[in-house]
DNA sequence: CTGAAAGCGCTAACAC
DNA sequence: GTGTTAGCGCTTTCAG
């Protein structure tokens, strides 16, 4: 491949076509006040020379880029993905470019370069999609930031002043748990994310409240933490059965740490759902097949990143109209219950979710 | 959140300093024929301010932008959004952002907005991290494309003159094949990825070769063709058991559709491995917990990635020096195979992997 | 060591 | 309808 030293410009195109520059850009820009036979000229040339406006050039001078700067982390995992997913597609079908840039860790304390790279690309808005993780977030609020730029999270604890789009993980866990009480469950043990995540003390909190209203007082050996990983849900699973050995029920906080309890159900020759039921949170593609397959929570993240998106532009756009941005919101979507066979006591087919 | 209006820009920072732009441009491009004492000065407005160079006005005027463009598909699956992670952090380190689309679908038709959008930003490079599925790689030989910008392959089908990195998705399928016969399973089926991709069909030739190459013929129904679902893999197996019912073992396509085979083999009380010997393909997180845990051929998608960051920006750079860009090269990575339980004929722990 | 002039590719504002 | 001038924010000559 050789490089070819041509990229035409403006330039070359009003020079072929016999023509100021000024009246290719009005062709470009599909303005009225071209004379038909002009336009077609013009426009031939730009076919024939394959042009292609420069972006970097018209952002310069319109002072907008139409681009986002995205923040993901965790991308190897699926949920990160479906949301960086969700964006992609929004931000195109809004006529936005991706610049993207991924932490290397969740507590990531490197928060300053990526702003400033992301200024330095005249972003014309920021999608902060990282999980809040410890401090991970606490900058947000440090108004030495000064940042100038609209800004919306994803999965983040909702402030003041702030836009927020994020799944209702506490309600996740309430709806879990009155599933877990309907089928019959009395004794109901939790293993939980990590708790410096957020979402993780929030579908922790769900199930506390649960419990309590139930009038199900809640021990201290009723739940362990766990760090998401299937190695961690095993090994929670036996300290409950050791620690909580009433228990006939788990609402986990995810499914991979569900998939973990599994296994050691199975090793133990435990009958689930018949002596413990599971409910998991994710809804990740395997879990239907699980054995048993997973009652789980599906979060739409898909849906979440595609407010997100809708979010920031709105902002965005509001800010070329008046001089101000319009305020921030939080935006909180619900997640839902997929009923499958893990956590039904009467083992009933008919109500099985067969995805 | 208020708009500011400042941003600030090299002409404030000269005016504020005393100096002219040029030196300000000094400073910040660590030019060596700068005072002491002018830099010293010149930096600190330059921190008071906040000042960002604009990478846009730079863009422009060196004719490069340090920005790769990537293109993914199927973000949502795991296998992508490695590739990408690994994308993103190779890219971070070698100080290139990253301008990212997602195509809609695999067999996108419409490869030529993209790039038309990848040259009006002046990326310096393409990555074309896409599967490589029916006709979406045609245009790769169009001529009529004229590229004039240096571009990767991330698994496709290694073609003359064009840069590829990807797995030897044909030595995976070997690789799963000898193992399997050493194990002394002879009667070995396959289920196969979806055969217009071209990653299945490698898999496929793997596993077609080998028992050749055993001398045990194969048939005709012998093989059944999914599509990389769970739900594929389980009718699949169905289809086999019906259709050869001597087979002793399969080599599965991917460990979704593994995921679907062990389903099945449960429903109808099959042994698994002792009457079937199952090994699959991609080492997703859960197949260690699969029940019984699954034999797989793992793929080190980061690391494929890494590479082609590494190959494009070989390609990048060689064409700053001479007037060539490098020849093109194709890189391959072979898969590996991760033993567990699901392919032990003896189950033997001391064998398996325990991750 | 520092500054002035020119220009990257484009568009806004104003002429004609 | 169309062309001219100026300038977005920066860097590259080239003077001094």
């Amino acid at each position: 491949m050789r490089p070819k030293t041509t990229r035409s410009t403006i330039k070359e195109v009003a020079s072929v076509a016999g023509v100021s520059t000024q009246t290719v850009s009005r062709v470009i820009n599909e303005r009225p006040d071209v004379s038909p036979e002009t336009r077609k000229r013009v426009q031939e040339v730009i076919d024939e020379l394959g042009y292609q406006p420069s972006a970097l050039a018209r952002s310069l001078i319109r002072q907008r880029s139409n681009t986002l700067g995205v923040v993901t982390a965790g991308l190897q995992y699926i949920g990160p993905s479906r949301t960086l997913s969700g964006i992609a597609s929004a931000a195109e079908e809004a006529g936005y470019s991706l610049l993207l840039k991924e932490l290397p860790n969740f507590d990531a304390d490197s928060i300053l370069p990526i702003i400033q790279s992301f200024v330095a690309h005249h972003v014309d808005g920021i999608i902060w999609a990282v999980p809040e993780v410890g401090e991970n977030h606490e900058w947000v609020s440090q108004p030495s930031l000064e940042l100038e730029i609209p800004l919306v999270y994803i999965t983040m604890e909702p402030r003041e002043n702030i836009s927020v789009v994020s799944i209702d993980n506490y309600q996740g866990g309430r709806i879990a748990m009155t599933h877990l009480i309907e089928q019959g469950y009395q004794h109901i043990a939790h293993i939980s994310g990590p708790l410096d995540w957020w979402e993780a003390r929030q579908r922790k909190a769900g199930w506390l409240d649960a419990l309590k209203e139930a009038g199900l007082e809640p021990q201290d050996d009723q739940w362990v933490e766990g760090n998401w990983s299937s190695e961690s849900g095993a090994r929670a699973f036996e300290k409950l059965l050791e620690g909580y050995p009433e228990m006939d029920s788990i609402f986990v906080g995810n499914d991979q740490m569900a998939l973990g309890v599994l296994q050691v159900a199975r090793q133990r020759g435990l009958q689930i759902p018949g002596e413990v039921g599971i409910v998991g949170f994710d809804n990740i593609p395997e879990s239907a097949y699980f054995w048993p397959s997973l009652t789980t929570i599906e979060q739409d993240q898909y849906h979440v990143a595609t407010l997100a998106v809708e979010e920031i532009i709105k902002r965005i756009e509001s800010g070329w109209q008046g001089l101000e941005f319009i305020d921030s919101q939080t935006v909180i979507v619900p997640p839902t219950l997929v009923v499958r066979q893990s956590s039904l006591k009467s083992t009933n087919e008919k109500e099985v979710d067969s995805k």
